[in-house]
DNA sequence: CTAGGGTTAG
């Protein structure tokens, strides 16, 4: 295209750069450098590179072009400002989304259904519900991905039920839901136990032959798993053609959250064996199988081997899971050990799960250490106080229980406006 | 005459 001068037809370019930025076997920095030494790129090229950008490891530039771009006067259109949402969501861009929202405005855009939905969705990620659901109920005009992304909205968001209330809203307004629609239905459904509707959802499924591909696939999995339905979840489990690694988490730990911790760990040796690579996630479900299975040999081995054979860091939730195995087991003190070899500060679960051992196993020593760095947290927090009360009073040491009374009281005191700490003490 | 959105795991 360079020798033959082709180069230069920026129709005839746009489709080079256009491969280069958004085809799997494409280059962005390529792209990047094609758009660089093209004159007065046009539209259809901001957009593309804004668009190749968005999802690669440096969405930053995505809104370092539009900027750039606007400061040239290039006027956005119905396909620059999706992208651009996409890309401030990809940075965590939190409030970038209102900004976005007010070129919308701009540039007369707020009736195009894509950046409309693009907008839902932006305020959606950055847990801005409120936001997203003004959105929704002024659009003038709704499709099947307004809804599926409200609902998802909600589900990802922790809200469940009101996914679900908007899903009945949906079916009774007359869309037609689809496999996307469902993936996020069936997670509610998994969030608040809601088995007779996500096996309604499944039959359903199958009479209008969606195809069951991975996602939804995990999503029904997890459905059952979640519900109980263990049996159902590992027959749909097996079933599955294909499966990645949200498919095996789901399945090991709904084993391993119903009592079928051998079962968890059977799976992961499987996976071990297989192409699929474990993450934070498996170790989750590994780890709390062992925990609830008592196998203290197995978890340690399996936590030690997280960095070393897997490559994966283990996090604060690891370590808790293994808080909770060895102290069951009685092995406080190695569980103490454990949090101060981490690197971030304990926080109040994982100080509860070995506070509870304290309590199990009677060890007041490691307790009195534990309550004093839950107070430090959380000084409102008068349940660690009351357990190792608990304990004093176990062991017949009224004096140390007066102790604490006193010290509770002081706190609260402490608390009381118009005293300060000197008063107190005083 | 070029292009697009939503979906799964603790």
């Amino acid at each position: 295209m360079i020798i033959s001068s082709r180069i230069h037809d920026h129709f005839a370019a746009s489709r080079l750069l256009s491969f280069c930025a958004l085809s799997e076997s494409g280059d962005l920095h390529y792209a990047t450098k094609l758009f660089n030494n093209t004159q007065n790129p046009n539209l259809f090229m901001w957009n593309t590179l804004i668009r190749g950008h968005a999802n690669s490891q440096i969405p930053e530039k995505s809104v370092f072009l539009y900027v750039q771009m606007r400061k040239l006067g290039v006027v956005p259109n119905n396909h620059t400002l999706p992208f651009l949402l996409k890309a401030c969501s990809n940075c965590g861009y939190s409030e970038s989304c209102k900004q976005v929202h007010t070129h919308v405005f701009k540039f007369g855009l707020e009736l195009e259904l894509h950046i409309v939905n693009a907008l839902m969705r932006g305020y959606c990620v950055s847990t801005d519900l409120e936001g997203a659901r003004q959105l929704f109920d002024e659009m003038q005009e709704r499709n099947l991905i307004t809804w599926t992304t409200m609902i998802s909205g909600y589900v990802q968001n922790f809200c469940a039920d009101e996914g679900l209330v908007l899903f009945n809203k949906m079916i009774l307004e007359d869309f037609e839901p689809n496999g996307a629609t469902f993936a996020s239905v069936l997670s509610a459904c998994a969030d608040s136990d809601c088995l007779e509707l996500g096996e309604r959802i499944h039959g359903f499924i199958k009479t209008k032959n969606i195809e069951i591909g991975v996602i939804l696939g995990t999503a029904l999995v997890h459905m059952y798993a979640k519900n109980g339905a263990i049996m159902k979840a590992k027959t749909l489990f097996d079933k599955m053609p294909q499966r990645n690694i949200a498919t095996w988490n789901v399945m090991i730990c709904g084993l391993a959250g119903h009592g079928h911790a051998q079962e968890a760990l059977t799976l992961f040796q499987e996976l071990d064996k297989g192409q699929i690579i474990p993450n934070d996630i498996t170790f989750v479900g590994v780890l709390s199988a062992c925990c609830h299975a008592g196998l203290i040999i197995v978890g340690r081995e399996i936590f030690n081997s997280m960095k070393r054979v897997y490559g994966v860091e283990p996090k604060i939730e690891h370590y808790g899971c293994m808080v909770d195995l060895l102290g069951r087991g009685g092995k406080v003190a190695e569980a103490e050990e454990l949090i101060k070899e981490m690197t971030w500060k304990a926080d109040v679960v994982i100080l509860g799960a070995l506070l509870a051992a304290c309590k199990n196993h009677r060890n007041i020593e490691v307790a009195e250490r534990v309550v004093r760095d839950i107070q430090a947290l959380e000084p409102d927090n008068h349940g660690a106080y009351v357990v190792l009360a608990g304990m004093y009073a176990e062991a017949g040491r009224w004096e140390d229980v007066r102790g604490l009374r006193t010290t509770m009281r002081r706190a609260k005191l402490n608390k009381t406006p118009g005293w300060s700490k000197a008063d107190v003490d005083n």
